[in-house]
DNA sequence: GCTAGATAGTTTCACGTGCAACTATCTAAG
DNA sequence: CTTAGATAGTTGCACGTGAAACTATCTAGC
Protein backbone atom coordinates (compact mmCIF):
# COMPACT_ATOMS: atom_id res chain seq x y z
CA UNK A 1 0.00 0.00 0.00
CA UNK A 2 1.31 3.13 -1.12
CA UNK A 3 1.44 5.62 1.63
CA UNK A 4 1.69 9.37 1.71
CA UNK A 5 3.22 11.34 4.46
CA UNK A 6 0.93 14.72 4.53
CA UNK A 7 3.79 16.65 6.55
CA UNK A 8 6.21 15.70 3.25
CA UNK A 9 4.06 16.24 0.56
CA UNK A 10 4.62 19.69 -1.30
CA UNK A 11 1.45 21.27 -1.95
CA UNK A 12 0.40 21.00 2.05
CA UNK A 13 3.56 22.61 3.17
CA UNK A 14 3.59 25.98 0.65
CA UNK A 15 -0.49 25.07 2.08
CA UNK A 16 0.95 25.43 5.50
CA UNK A 17 3.85 27.84 5.24
CA UNK A 18 2.31 30.31 3.06
CA UNK A 19 -0.84 30.68 5.25
CA UNK A 20 1.36 31.13 8.22
CA UNK A 21 3.50 33.44 6.52
CA UNK A 22 0.72 35.41 5.40
CA UNK A 23 -1.36 36.03 8.97
CA UNK A 24 2.08 36.45 10.77
CA UNK A 25 2.40 39.83 8.29
CA UNK A 26 -1.06 40.60 8.11
CA UNK A 27 -1.75 40.09 11.83
CA UNK A 28 1.26 42.80 12.66
CA UNK A 29 1.60 45.11 10.23
CA UNK A 30 -0.94 45.50 7.91
CA UNK A 31 -3.76 44.86 9.96
CA UNK A 32 -2.53 47.86 11.94
CA UNK A 33 -3.94 49.89 9.38
CA UNK A 34 -6.87 48.57 8.87
CA UNK A 35 -5.92 47.20 5.25
CA UNK A 36 -6.12 43.48 4.37
CA UNK A 37 -3.79 41.54 1.97
CA UNK A 38 -6.38 42.75 -1.25
CA UNK A 39 -5.88 46.28 -0.28
CA UNK A 40 -1.92 46.15 0.05
CA UNK A 41 -1.55 44.60 -3.11
CA UNK A 42 -3.02 47.22 -3.91
CA UNK A 43 -1.11 49.63 -2.67
CA UNK A 44 2.37 47.93 -3.17
CA UNK A 45 1.75 47.32 -6.77
CA UNK A 46 0.79 51.61 -7.27
CA UNK A 47 3.66 52.19 -5.18
CA UNK A 48 6.17 50.04 -7.14
CA UNK A 49 5.32 51.57 -10.70
CA UNK A 50 5.38 54.87 -11.37
CA UNK A 51 2.64 55.43 -12.99
CA UNK A 52 -0.90 55.01 -12.48
CA UNK A 53 -2.11 51.55 -13.37
CA UNK A 54 -5.52 50.38 -14.33
CA UNK A 55 -7.85 47.70 -11.99
CA UNK A 56 -7.65 45.07 -14.36
CA UNK A 57 -3.93 45.98 -14.58
CA UNK A 58 -3.11 45.22 -11.03
CA UNK A 59 -5.42 42.13 -10.97
CA UNK A 60 -2.98 40.16 -13.50
CA UNK A 61 0.10 41.09 -11.82
CA UNK A 62 -0.86 39.67 -8.34
CA UNK A 63 -3.25 37.35 -9.77
CA UNK A 64 -6.29 38.12 -7.68
CA UNK A 65 -9.80 38.06 -8.94
CA UNK A 66 -10.71 41.16 -10.42
CA UNK A 67 -14.09 41.26 -8.09
CA UNK A 68 -11.59 41.60 -5.17
CA UNK A 69 -9.42 44.32 -6.33
CA UNK A 70 -12.39 46.18 -7.28
CA UNK A 71 -13.43 45.55 -3.73
CA UNK A 72 -10.26 46.69 -2.32
CA UNK A 73 -10.00 49.50 -4.28
CA UNK A 74 -13.75 51.13 -3.52
CA UNK A 75 -12.04 50.67 0.21
CA UNK A 76 -8.63 52.20 -0.71
CA UNK A 77 -10.68 55.24 -2.14
CA UNK A 78 -12.84 55.39 0.60
CA UNK A 79 -9.78 56.23 2.95
CA UNK A 80 -8.31 58.41 0.67
CA UNK A 81 -5.37 56.14 0.42
CA UNK A 82 -5.63 56.25 -3.87
CA UNK A 83 -7.46 58.26 -5.99
CA UNK A 84 -8.99 57.80 -9.56
CA UNK A 85 -8.18 59.67 -12.71
CA UNK A 86 -10.34 59.35 -15.39
CA UNK A 87 -8.79 57.88 -18.66
CA UNK A 88 -10.36 60.14 -21.32
CA UNK A 89 -9.02 57.36 -23.96
CA UNK A 90 -11.05 54.80 -22.68
CA UNK A 91 -13.91 55.70 -20.29
CA UNK A 92 -14.38 52.65 -18.78
CA UNK A 93 -11.20 52.50 -17.43
CA UNK A 94 -9.92 54.36 -14.37
CA UNK A 95 -5.95 54.52 -13.33
CA UNK A 96 -5.74 54.35 -10.30
CA UNK A 97 -2.78 56.03 -8.23
CA UNK A 98 -1.47 56.70 -4.54
CA UNK A 99 -2.45 59.83 -2.30
CA UNK A 100 0.24 61.66 -0.75
CA UNK A 101 -1.45 60.02 2.35
CA UNK A 102 -1.27 56.49 0.58
CA UNK A 103 2.37 56.90 -0.05
CA UNK A 104 3.38 58.10 3.47
CA UNK A 105 1.15 54.38 4.57
CA UNK A 106 3.34 52.79 1.37
CA UNK A 107 6.68 54.20 2.50
CA UNK A 108 5.81 53.50 6.41
CA UNK A 109 4.79 49.63 5.35
CA UNK A 110 7.31 48.76 2.84
CA UNK A 111 10.75 48.83 5.44
CA UNK A 112 8.36 46.90 8.09
CA UNK A 113 7.74 43.91 5.46
CA UNK A 114 10.77 44.03 4.33
CA UNK A 115 12.40 43.32 7.51
CA UNK A 116 10.22 40.52 8.37
CA UNK A 117 10.53 39.04 4.89
CA UNK A 118 13.96 39.20 5.89
CA UNK A 119 13.19 37.90 9.14
CA UNK A 120 11.95 34.74 7.97
CA UNK A 121 14.67 34.07 5.69
CA UNK A 122 17.20 34.66 8.55
CA UNK A 123 17.18 30.94 8.87
CA UNK A 124 18.73 29.98 5.55
CA UNK A 125 22.50 31.29 4.45
CA UNK A 126 22.84 34.14 1.70
CA UNK A 127 23.64 30.87 -0.83
CA UNK A 128 20.77 29.08 0.66
CA UNK A 129 18.46 31.93 -0.05
CA UNK A 130 19.38 32.68 -3.20
CA UNK A 131 19.18 28.70 -4.54
CA UNK A 132 15.86 28.98 -3.01
CA UNK A 133 14.54 31.51 -4.74
CA UNK A 134 15.58 30.43 -7.93
CA UNK A 135 14.01 27.19 -7.38
CA UNK A 136 10.78 29.04 -6.36
CA UNK A 137 11.47 31.03 -9.55
CA UNK A 138 11.56 27.54 -11.62
CA UNK A 139 8.36 26.04 -9.92
CA UNK A 140 6.63 28.97 -11.36
CA UNK A 141 7.47 28.76 -14.63
CA UNK A 142 6.65 25.68 -15.00
CA UNK A 143 3.26 26.45 -13.85
CA UNK A 144 3.29 29.30 -15.89
CA UNK A 145 3.20 31.56 -12.83
CA UNK A 146 5.98 34.29 -13.94
CA UNK A 147 3.28 37.18 -14.98
CA UNK A 148 5.94 40.04 -16.37
CA UNK A 149 4.61 43.28 -16.03
CA UNK A 150 5.21 43.27 -19.96
CA UNK A 151 2.87 40.19 -20.29
CA UNK A 152 0.52 41.94 -18.12
CA UNK A 153 0.32 44.77 -20.19
CA UNK A 154 0.25 43.01 -23.69
CA UNK A 155 -2.14 41.09 -21.90
CA UNK A 156 -3.92 44.17 -20.65
CA UNK A 157 -3.82 45.98 -24.47
CA UNK A 158 -5.48 42.80 -25.88
CA UNK B 1 11.52 55.83 -1.12
CA UNK B 2 12.41 52.48 -0.72
CA UNK B 3 10.16 49.85 -3.31
CA UNK B 4 9.43 46.88 -2.70
CA UNK B 5 8.73 44.37 -6.08
CA UNK B 6 5.91 42.43 -5.01
CA UNK B 7 6.62 39.40 -7.29
CA UNK B 8 10.15 39.22 -5.89
CA UNK B 9 8.83 39.63 -2.03
CA UNK B 10 8.45 35.58 -0.45
CA UNK B 11 5.47 35.79 1.25
CA UNK B 12 3.38 36.66 -1.74
CA UNK B 13 5.28 34.40 -4.49
CA UNK B 14 4.16 31.78 -1.83
CA UNK B 15 0.69 32.50 -1.43
CA UNK B 16 0.82 32.54 -4.84
CA UNK B 17 2.15 29.40 -5.86
CA UNK B 18 0.66 27.54 -2.82
CA UNK B 19 -2.78 28.93 -4.35
CA UNK B 20 -2.29 27.55 -7.57
CA UNK B 21 -0.47 24.55 -6.33
CA UNK B 22 -3.51 23.41 -4.48
CA UNK B 23 -6.16 24.57 -6.72
CA UNK B 24 -4.37 22.20 -9.84
CA UNK B 25 -4.54 19.79 -7.31
CA UNK B 26 -8.06 19.74 -6.23
CA UNK B 27 -9.48 20.61 -9.10
CA UNK B 28 -8.04 17.55 -10.70
CA UNK B 29 -8.47 14.44 -8.94
CA UNK B 30 -9.90 15.53 -5.22
CA UNK B 31 -13.06 17.65 -6.55
CA UNK B 32 -13.97 14.41 -8.68
CA UNK B 33 -14.72 12.64 -6.00
CA UNK B 34 -16.43 15.01 -4.07
CA UNK B 35 -13.84 15.50 -1.56
CA UNK B 36 -12.26 18.97 -0.89
CA UNK B 37 -8.82 20.25 0.96
CA UNK B 38 -10.25 19.65 4.71
CA UNK B 39 -11.29 16.17 3.79
CA UNK B 40 -8.61 14.93 1.78
CA UNK B 41 -6.80 16.27 5.05
CA UNK B 42 -8.55 13.74 7.10
CA UNK B 43 -7.94 11.01 4.59
CA UNK B 44 -4.52 11.65 4.20
CA UNK B 45 -4.04 11.48 7.71
CA UNK B 46 -6.07 8.55 8.64
CA UNK B 47 -4.18 6.38 5.63
CA UNK B 48 -0.75 7.58 6.86
CA UNK B 49 -1.33 6.07 10.32
CA UNK B 50 -2.23 2.65 11.30
CA UNK B 51 -4.11 3.89 14.53
CA UNK B 52 -7.32 5.46 14.45
CA UNK B 53 -7.05 9.19 15.20
CA UNK B 54 -9.22 11.87 17.09
CA UNK B 55 -10.37 14.97 15.30
CA UNK B 56 -8.17 17.01 17.32
CA UNK B 57 -4.85 14.86 16.70
CA UNK B 58 -5.81 15.85 12.91
CA UNK B 59 -6.71 19.38 13.00
CA UNK B 60 -3.55 19.81 15.30
CA UNK B 61 -1.22 17.41 12.40
CA UNK B 62 -2.74 19.12 9.84
CA UNK B 63 -3.16 22.52 11.29
CA UNK B 64 -6.38 23.02 9.95
CA UNK B 65 -9.34 24.47 12.40
CA UNK B 66 -11.15 21.89 14.42
CA UNK B 67 -14.44 23.06 12.96
CA UNK B 68 -13.25 22.67 9.57
CA UNK B 69 -12.39 19.47 10.17
CA UNK B 70 -15.22 18.39 12.28
CA UNK B 71 -17.31 19.59 9.37
CA UNK B 72 -14.87 17.57 7.15
CA UNK B 73 -15.45 14.74 9.28
CA UNK B 74 -18.98 14.86 9.32
CA UNK B 75 -18.76 14.54 5.29
CA UNK B 76 -16.95 11.92 4.71
CA UNK B 77 -18.62 9.92 7.64
CA UNK B 78 -22.18 10.51 5.38
CA UNK B 79 -20.32 9.03 2.51
CA UNK B 80 -18.90 6.12 4.38
CA UNK B 81 -15.40 7.01 3.79
CA UNK B 82 -14.42 6.94 7.62
CA UNK B 83 -16.32 5.56 10.58
CA UNK B 84 -16.19 6.80 14.13
CA UNK B 85 -15.27 4.03 17.18
CA UNK B 86 -16.54 5.32 20.39
CA UNK B 87 -13.34 5.69 23.08
CA UNK B 88 -14.29 4.17 25.86
CA UNK B 89 -11.59 5.76 28.28
CA UNK B 90 -12.72 9.30 27.55
CA UNK B 91 -16.43 9.57 25.79
CA UNK B 92 -15.82 12.99 24.91
CA UNK B 93 -13.30 11.90 22.10
CA UNK B 94 -14.15 9.39 18.90
CA UNK B 95 -11.41 7.69 16.83
CA UNK B 96 -11.52 8.09 13.30
CA UNK B 97 -10.46 5.70 10.71
CA UNK B 98 -10.64 4.51 7.26
CA UNK B 99 -13.45 2.50 6.23
CA UNK B 100 -12.98 -0.52 3.15
CA UNK B 101 -14.41 2.49 0.63
CA UNK B 102 -12.12 4.85 2.34
CA UNK B 103 -9.19 2.91 1.93
CA UNK B 104 -10.08 2.44 -1.61
CA UNK B 105 -10.41 5.86 -2.30
CA UNK B 106 -7.28 6.56 -0.27
CA UNK B 107 -5.51 3.92 -2.57
CA UNK B 108 -6.75 5.38 -5.84
CA UNK B 109 -5.99 8.75 -4.80
CA UNK B 110 -2.21 8.81 -3.65
CA UNK B 111 -0.45 7.74 -6.47
CA UNK B 112 -2.02 10.18 -8.51
CA UNK B 113 -1.17 12.95 -5.93
CA UNK B 114 2.30 12.06 -5.89
CA UNK B 115 2.56 11.89 -9.44
CA UNK B 116 1.14 15.24 -9.58
CA UNK B 117 3.87 16.42 -7.23
CA UNK B 118 6.90 14.82 -9.02
CA UNK B 119 5.59 16.45 -12.47
CA UNK B 120 5.45 20.26 -10.07
CA UNK B 121 9.25 19.34 -9.36
CA UNK B 122 10.08 17.74 -12.17
CA UNK B 123 11.98 21.37 -13.33
CA UNK B 124 14.63 20.83 -10.85
CA UNK B 125 17.26 18.48 -10.78
CA UNK B 126 17.42 15.82 -7.67
CA UNK B 127 20.34 17.99 -6.08
CA UNK B 128 18.18 21.42 -6.25
CA UNK B 129 14.44 19.32 -4.53
CA UNK B 130 16.82 18.12 -1.82
CA UNK B 131 17.91 21.62 -1.07
CA UNK B 132 14.40 23.13 -1.26
CA UNK B 133 12.77 20.77 0.68
CA UNK B 134 15.70 21.61 3.45
CA UNK B 135 15.48 25.20 3.01
CA UNK B 136 11.26 24.98 3.62
CA UNK B 137 11.99 22.15 6.43
CA UNK B 138 14.32 25.32 8.20
CA UNK B 139 11.68 27.94 7.21
CA UNK B 140 9.08 26.09 9.00
CA UNK B 141 11.56 25.22 12.09
CA UNK B 142 11.96 28.74 12.09
CA UNK B 143 8.21 29.98 12.55
CA UNK B 144 7.63 27.02 14.77
CA UNK B 145 5.68 25.23 12.21
CA UNK B 146 7.07 21.65 12.66
CA UNK B 147 4.52 19.76 14.57
CA UNK B 148 5.85 16.40 14.59
CA UNK B 149 3.45 13.24 15.72
CA UNK B 150 5.27 13.19 18.66
CA UNK B 151 4.37 17.07 19.81
CA UNK B 152 0.74 16.78 18.44
CA UNK B 153 0.68 13.56 20.64
CA UNK B 154 2.18 15.47 23.84
CA UNK B 155 -0.20 18.37 23.04
CA UNK B 156 -3.35 15.84 22.37
CA UNK B 157 -2.17 14.22 25.87
CA UNK B 158 -2.11 17.48 27.39
C1' DG C 1 -19.04 12.93 45.72
C1' DC C 2 -19.38 18.01 44.31
C1' DT C 3 -17.93 21.74 42.04
C1' DA C 4 -14.79 24.50 38.96
C1' DG C 5 -12.21 24.49 35.21
C1' DA C 6 -10.39 22.07 31.14
C1' DT C 7 -11.11 19.53 26.89
C1' DA C 8 -13.46 17.06 22.46
C1' DG C 9 -16.38 18.08 19.23
C1' DT C 10 -20.47 20.75 17.11
C1' DT C 11 -22.89 24.67 15.65
C1' DT C 12 -23.94 29.57 14.89
C1' DC C 13 -22.49 33.77 13.04
C1' DA C 14 -19.88 37.17 10.40
C1' DC C 15 -16.99 37.80 6.82
C1' DG C 16 -14.02 37.43 2.65
C1' DT C 17 -13.82 35.46 -1.90
C1' DG C 18 -14.88 33.47 -6.51
C1' DC C 19 -18.32 33.11 -9.94
C1' DA C 20 -21.67 34.88 -12.78
C1' DA C 21 -24.64 38.43 -14.14
C1' DC C 22 -24.87 43.20 -15.02
C1' DT C 23 -23.78 48.19 -16.76
C1' DA C 24 -21.16 51.11 -19.45
C1' DT C 25 -18.08 51.66 -22.97
C1' DC C 26 -15.19 50.43 -26.80
C1' DT C 27 -14.09 48.11 -31.40
C1' DA C 28 -14.80 45.84 -35.68
C1' DA C 29 -17.77 44.25 -39.42
C1' DG C 30 -21.23 45.22 -42.58
C1' DC D 1 -24.19 54.62 -38.80
C1' DT D 2 -25.54 50.47 -36.73
C1' DT D 3 -24.97 46.34 -34.51
C1' DA D 4 -22.53 42.33 -32.36
C1' DG D 5 -19.13 41.03 -29.54
C1' DA D 6 -15.37 42.23 -26.37
C1' DT D 7 -13.70 44.53 -22.27
C1' DA D 8 -13.39 47.46 -17.52
C1' DG D 9 -15.32 47.50 -13.51
C1' DT D 10 -19.26 46.58 -10.03
C1' DT D 11 -22.53 43.87 -7.57
C1' DG D 12 -25.53 39.87 -5.95
C1' DC D 13 -25.10 35.29 -4.51
C1' DA D 14 -23.39 31.00 -2.68
C1' DC D 15 -20.05 28.97 -0.16
C1' DG D 16 -16.06 27.82 2.90
C1' DT D 17 -13.72 29.25 7.01
C1' DG D 18 -12.33 31.10 11.68
C1' DA D 19 -13.91 32.84 16.04
C1' DA D 20 -16.82 32.19 19.66
C1' DA D 21 -20.53 30.11 22.02
C1' DC D 22 -22.38 25.81 23.25
C1' DT D 23 -22.93 20.68 24.88
C1' DA D 24 -21.09 16.77 26.86
C1' DT D 25 -17.59 14.77 29.34
C1' DC D 26 -13.44 14.49 32.04
C1' DT D 27 -10.19 15.84 35.96
C1' DA D 28 -8.52 18.05 40.15
C1' DG D 29 -9.30 20.17 44.50
C1' DC D 30 -11.95 20.37 48.43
Amino acid sequence: MTRLDLLKFMPFRLSRLAAEVSTALSGEYIEQYGIDVPQWRVLATLGFREEPCSAQFISQCTRTHKSTISRAVTELLKHKRIERVENEDDRREFRLQLTAKGTRLYEELIPRLLHREQDMLSCLSARERKDFATALGKIEASLDLVQTSQQAKAKAAY
